[in-house]
DNA sequence: GCCAACGTTGGC
DNA sequence: GCCAACGTTGGC
């Protein structure tokens, strides 16, 4: 069964751009460091549809498509001495923190903010929209997936 | 830059 | 197991 999904990140770190210049427009999803959140990579499927949302960006906001194309392994980052990702409780043994790899499937080319979807019929549930909401991987339902689908003019189709 | 809302850590 | 202190996220 297919599911969606949203990532966060920081444009000033890993922008829909960079990933849009990526090789393959493909890249591991690596650094996530919430269990909550990590969880949520351990239950992606190939094939999985993700929203791209770029936060603490002027304006937050989602902005593209990504398509899930390898499920959760180690993060190895974590392992990693010196990288901003390392965690001395994680090891190749025993690892803690997973990644996913995803693909660029498409850059919106209306991004829908943060601000243009909240007061949207239908999204008054979704975590994004929470107040206080930092999950940066997060579960969308598909009516909320589809209802954004719309709003975006995008044309993927969502089955 | 501010600060609310979290998650984590560690003393007890 | 509680909870205060602290660090981080992320909108504004």
């Amino acid at each position: 069964m297919l599911a969606y999904w949203l990532l966060k990140s920081e444009p000033s770190a890993f922008s829909i751009e960079d990933l849009a210049r990526s090789p393959k427009r493909t890249t591991c999803w690596e650094g996530v460091r919430n269990y909550q959140a990590r969880n949520f990579l351990r239950s992606m499927s190939v094939s999985d549809l993700a929203f791209f949302y770029h936060s603490n960006a002027d304006p937050p906001a989602i902005v593209g498509i990504v398509e899930v194309v390898k499920a959760a392994y180690p993060d190895h980052y974590a392992w990693q001495p010196g990288s901003r990702y390392f965690d001395d409780k994680s090891s190749e043994q025993n690892p803690r923190w997973v990644m996913i790899d995803v693909r660029l499937k498409q850059v919106l080319h209306a991004p829908c903010s943060l601000e243009s979807l909240r007061g949207v019929k239908g999204l008054e549930n979704m975590e994004l929209l929470r107040k206080g909401s930092r999950l940066s991987v997060q579960p969308v339902r598909k009516s909320e997936w589809e209802i954004i689908m719309r709003l975006s003019g995008a044309k993927i189709r969502g089955s």
